[in-house]
DNA sequence: CAGCATCCGCTAGGATACTG
DNA sequence: CAGTATCCTAGCGGATGCTG
């Protein structure tokens, strides 16, 4: 009767088997600029706005489908289901299907997800920190370039 | 003869007022996953794929343009135009053109800019660390999902 | 509730050509 | 060299409707 996980069998309870393990020794190329290292493939994850805005959320507990779309509010569930299976197969969130009457899903961050949060979050409190500094940039720019926009 | 910057006078070498001061104290709204807070602004910027990489090759000092289109290489001009022009907008960049006969103009991070370069960079480091265990659980998610990719 | 499927507009972004 | 201007397409992502 255990809740089947969209792989491997696994108590949601317990432990997500996201261990240690981590081989890591694909391709030991240092370059942060190279674009076939595979940072850009991280970095588009990243990129979409949705990801990160999931994780985010995500970062406070586990949270059912309904439940992310409603905090995120301002994603329509197709992009949540892309989003949220995108991470799923990225191997930073674990997806739980408990098979009650009206389904029921939970996701949550796995270990690698919950790593990238703390970057995230980073980001985020940086982006606080410095929106007044930037809004004011973006007037000043403005203000010199009444023409057309950039945005 | 003082270069012409975009914007206001500004001997290169010497400061740009991106101090301290920092009053931002538009909106303390605390709440990282707000949507009305600003940080998806910045995020948005960190978003597409260009931006990270321009800041990246930036922080490793000032850059021509010809210079950034070469060293990011995969970007086209129009691209790097406009993310150039988007990342000077924020504040992130400062432009500085050198009238001389076949023009000449430099990029280089302004302090703000390069406070954002140490979270890209631990960005990259994190992709750079994880590209395995990610790359890994993709192959294992498509591999369950033999049908249509989500990609 | 948790989704997949479909239609469809919008724009990010590449290719190309021209200017100062 | 350092852009600007056009054209044009792939796909992101919203709206809607249907299943289990």
């Amino acid at each position: 009767m255990s809740p089947t996980h969209t792989e491997v069998t696994a108590p949601a309870g317990a432990a997500d088997p996201t261990g240690p393990a981590a081989p890591a020794d694909l391709d030991p190329c240092g370059r942060v600029d190279h674009p076939d290292c595979g940072i850009r493939d991280v970095l588009d994850r990243i990129g979409d706005k949705w990801s990160v805005l999931v994780i985010v959320e995500l970062a406070g507990g586990p949270r059912r489908f309904r439940e992310l779309q409603r905090a995120v509010d301002g994603i329509s569930q197709r992009m949540l289901t892309l989003t949220v299976r995108r991470l799923e197969r990225d191997g930073l969130v674990l997806r739980t299907v408990y098979p009650t009457v009206p389904a029921q899903v939970d996701y949550r961050l796995t270990e690698t997800g919950a790593g990238l949060t703390h970057l995230v979050k980073a980001l985020a409190d940086w982006s606080l920190e410095h929106r007044a500094v930037i809004a004011e940039a973006r007037h000043t720019y403005d203000r010199a370039h009444t023409d057309h926009d950039i945005r």
